[in-house]
DNA sequence: TGGAATAGGATG
DNA sequence: ATCCTATTCCAT
């Protein structure tokens, strides 16, 4: 045999290499890389995507056929930057190259077994046989059926009488895909199924067309929309004649806002005979039916008011000279735009973005929650209409598909979205913004670990494109880039109102003693008082969620601690009356009596955001009080809270650090902040960046109105640079100040950190299995160092084994590995040598899972 | 002793 | 991940 074309596809499965398969001999060309293929494996089909890779036969091994190509040729899945993307990805963070190529398509284009089940006549006897008793809604077995054993080689068993029976009744439109799922569900259903395709039972065809989800062409979805024409009442009267219905639907078209287009979905509810009403009034010009492709954010609020941009500050203009330049250049460029919070950073990228579109190009902007997105949405859709699009999580699979096909379709070309939407198919991609850069939910903590801030700087060098990292705080990381010239640093210090940044007192609370039931001391409750008394808002921050941290014996002191958890102890929900493990989301009822002593009485622990809403309603007159937290978020619960607060429905809001993510509220004038150094104590590298950026932003929310802000912050620790520098709006102090400590242990950003994880539910396989791997790096580390001759402090250092910090999870023990190195080479070098290590091992009480977080955003 | 639960290994 | 085979387990 010569001469087969072979290629290295890309699987969903959680295997760390590609796959070598054969293209069928009658193509003329194999499919290009990006490609979606249907493939065998094992005794499954499965999509692929066609990689960069060269591929090679290996002698012995086996070799099979890709069986079909779902993408037309020349017209990729994935354009050929968004395959280098992801081979970078795998490569970088040692994720399996499936997993990654996954994370860039929409589910659907990734489907699942795109075969039938047939069944051969000896199955269509005994169907028929078993048809008469329907199989019941239990999944139970149908009666014992006498069958001639010799058109059989045995006697079916239940489950598999169960599925020929099924297959029977659903004819030849039994994907193998959906047994699972239809209606008498049968888990694993494959075991069965090869059984009696063994039996001469049944018959497994692969689909010709069968299979819609994994063809998907490259079309987008279109809607009729119908908007009301002109028309006189005599035209009207004899069209509608008698009919209620087309008068009522013309009625309602009519109330539509001028201009604006009903889609014909939203008439299926009070007309369910919609597309047939209105023909004849189509046909009589009294409204106008079009097709037009679906709208892209399905929560976007229905109207936008059209903006014009807003002649910017001087630095703004400055930023904006360069970044355009650079848009010109088609160079890649890396810029930190650093603005002071409501230095207008979104006017900015309005601009910029204005500009890239001018010149043909597309953008994306990525912000750290989907909560962000509407508001930014709007915001952009109003200056740019609808060629705006938003992807992230919270939509639909079809939703999410409509959206990727159209930006892949050049239909739109500005996307919004939260860390995924870095893999946005936008043709001739000329900007790529990262808002508040510094957010820590850009990095990715399950499955392939990335962080998208990182993804979208190699994404826009790879296309000479150019990234703006946005932020009033930024990650030091990001800043000792700019500091060092790599990146432009461009800086608005100035808000575009004349209100200045507010003036932030500090509260120490070791002096002015909070009421340990609310932390409210009398400094910051008589603030607040006469701020509700002016008829002004308030914001009060406090990063606990819950009415108390903990329930405390007060006879032997023991808390309430959650049985699969080792954080120290459970929170107290006084609505729900539950005490909760925010660890691992475990829910138990509170006991009367203290646990392990069985005789104390249980007190309150430290208040948290719950018992505050609650302090604040019953001593603030005149308060109405609403709480944001995640408690209060769920669902629409976020966007109706930040509604209601904004119109002023309320006074006080009371939240945890989803007050701090860029939301504007323009009628506050006092900040509370009610324990500044909460957070400073926790055993991680970045807590005091953390904490920085979280009290610099959240005080950054006062005084964005006309009125001047105020904030209060209680702390403790009143010396901490953290706090210190948050009350002087001190970045460059602050950064100076945590720099020097970074640079002295040869952290972030003088050292590159890798994080291996071992978990499991035996601790004592997690400890093995940890040790070993360890055994390996050391090998690894010594090879490193034996190369490396001078006495210089060590290239790459190995810490631990040890137990996480966090020990136990959701019953599940941890323990971790740290690589640190003073440059990314040696690291990359250990790891490639380490991804044999990684993944699950062992099985029932022994299994174990290891996996590496390579730029760690937290150490717990 | 047959059939089910479980562990270990491979998947092209 | 999921599937397949070898091995152990357990009730008949």
């Amino acid at each position: 045999m010569s001469g087969a074309r072979l290629v290295s596809v890309a699987l969903p499965v959680a295997v760390d290499r590609g796959f070598t398969y054969a293209c069928p001999a009658r193509w003329g060309a194999a499919p290009e890389p990006g490609a979606r293929v249907l493939v065998p494996f094992g005794s499954r089909g499965l999509v692929g995507v066609i990689r960069p890779a060269p591929a090679e036969a290996v002698e012995g091994e086996r070799l099979r056929e890709i069986h079909e190509r779902l993408d037309p040729p020349e017209r990729p899945a994935l354009t050929e930057d968004l395959v280098a993307l992801c081979e970078w990805i795998s490569n970088y963070y040692v994720a399996p190259i499936g997993e990654v190529y996954r994370l860039a398509l929409p589910g659907l284009m990734t489907g699942a077994d795109a075969r039938v089940v047939g069944l051969s006549e000896a199955g269509e006897a005994l169907a028929r046989q078993l048809a008469p008793a329907k199989f019941s809604e239990q999944g139970e077995a149908p009666p014992i059926l006498q069958v001639q054993a010799q058109e059989t080689s045995r006697m079916p068993r239940a489950r598999e009488r169960l599925l020929i029976a099924i297959a029977g009744a659903r004819g030849r439109s039994l994907p193998v895909a959906k047994l699972g799922s239809i209606k008498p569900r049968i888990p694993r259903a494959l075991t069965e199924l090869s059984a009696l395709v063994e039996a001469g039972l049944c018959t497994l065809r692969w689909s010709e067309l069968e299979d819609e989800r994994a063809r998907v062409e490259l079309h987008f979805r279109r809607t009729e929309y119908l908007r009301r024409s002109s028309g006189d009442e005599v035209a009207i009267a004899r069209v509608i004649g008698r009919s209620k219905k087309r008068r009522a639907l013309l009625d309602m078209l009519e109330t539509a806002p001028e201009g604006s287009w009903v889609s014909i979905g939203e008439l299926r509810g009070p007309f369910p005979r919609a597309r047939a009403l209105i023909k004849p009034l189509v046909a009589a010009g009294l409204v106008v039916c079009e097709e037009r492709p679906r709208l892209l954010d399905p929560f976007a609020s229905g109207a936008v008011e059209s903006t014009t941009p807003q002649t910017p500050t001087e630095d703004q203009a400055r930023a904006l000279e360069q970044l355009r330049a650079d848009v010109d250049a088609g160079e890649f460029a890396a810029a930190l735009l650093h603005g002071i919070t409501g230095s207008g950073k979104t006017e900015v990228y309005l601009q910029l973005i204005a500009h890239a579109l001018e010149q043909g190009g597309g953008a994306i902007v990525l912000v750290p929650e989907i909560a962000l997105t509407p508001q930014l949405s709007d915001r952009f859709r109003g200056r740019f209409g609808d060629t705006v699009a938003v992807l992230h999580s919270g939509l639909t699979p079809r939703q999410r598909l409509d959206a990727w096909q159209q930006i892949r379709a050049s239909q739109v070309r500005i996307v919004i979205g939260a860390r995924s939407a870095v893999f946005a198919p936008v043709p001739r991609l000329r900007v790529i913004v990262v808002d508040e850069e510094h957010d820590a939910s850009f990095k990715q903590e399950d499955g392939v670990r990335y962080n998208a801030r990182d993804v979208a700087l190699v994404r826009a060098r790879s296309l000479k494109a150019v990234a703006v990292l946005g932020s009033a705080t930024p990650s030091l990381e990001t800043y000792e880039q700019a500091r060092g010239g790599r990146y432009r640093w461009l800086r608005l210090l100035t808000r575009p109102t004349t209100r200045p940044l507010p003036n932030v007192e500090v509260v120490p609370l070791s002096v002015h003693r909070p009421d340990p039931e609310t932390m409210l001391s009398a400094r910051l409750l008589t603030a607040l008082r006469k701020t509700v008394a002016a008829g002004e808002q308030a914001i009060l921050f406090l990063n606990r969620r819950g009415f108390a941290t903990t329930l405390v014996c007060d006879s032997c002191g023991a808390l309430t601690q959650c049985p699969d958890c080792s954080a120290p102890s459970m929170t107290y929900h006084l609505r729900r009356n539950r005490l909760m493990c925010h660890l691992c989301g475990h829910i138990e009822a509170p006991p009367e009596r203290c646990k392990s002593c069985n005789k104390g009485e249980l007190l309150h622990g430290n208040a948290g955001t719950e018992r505050v809403e609650l302090a604040v309603t019953r001593e603030v007159e005149g308060a109405q009080v609403l709480r944001l937290d995640r408690d209060t978020s769920r669902g629409r619960g976020l966007i109706d809270t930040l509604t209601k607060f904004r119109a002023g429905e309320a006074n006080v809001l009371v939240g945890t650090q989803m007050l701090s993510k860029g939301h504007d509220f323009p009628g506050v004038t006092l900040v509370g902040i009610l324990q500044a150094d909460h957070g400073l104590g926790l055993p991680d590298l970045r807590a005091a960046e953390r904490t920085f950026q979280l009290v610099t932003q959240v005080a950054g929310r006062a005084g964005r109105g006309d009125r001047p802000g105020r904030v209060l912050m209680q702390a403790y620790a009143v010396q901490h640079p953290a706090v210190t520098c948050a009350r002087l709006h001190d970045y460059d102090e602050f950064a100076t100040w945590e720099l020097a400590r970074r640079r002295e242990l040869g952290n972030p950003p003088f050292g590159h950190l890798a994080l291996i994880r071992v978990s499991g539910v035996g601790d004592e396989a997690v400890q093995r299995r940890a040790v070993a791997i360890a055994t390996v790096a050391q090998t690894g580390v010594a090879q490193i160092l034996a190369q490396h001759d001078d006495a210089d402090e060590p290239p790459i250092r190995l810490l631990g084994p040890v137990p996480s910090p966090i020990e136990r999870i959701n019953k599940r023990t941890r323990w971790q590995l740290l690589l640190r190195a003073r440059t990314r080479k040696p690291l990359r070098w250990l790891l490639r040598g380490l991804r044999g290590q990684l993944g699950a091992h062992g099985s029932g009480a022994s299994a174990t899972h290891a996996a590496v977080d390579v730029d760690p955003q937290s150490l717990l």
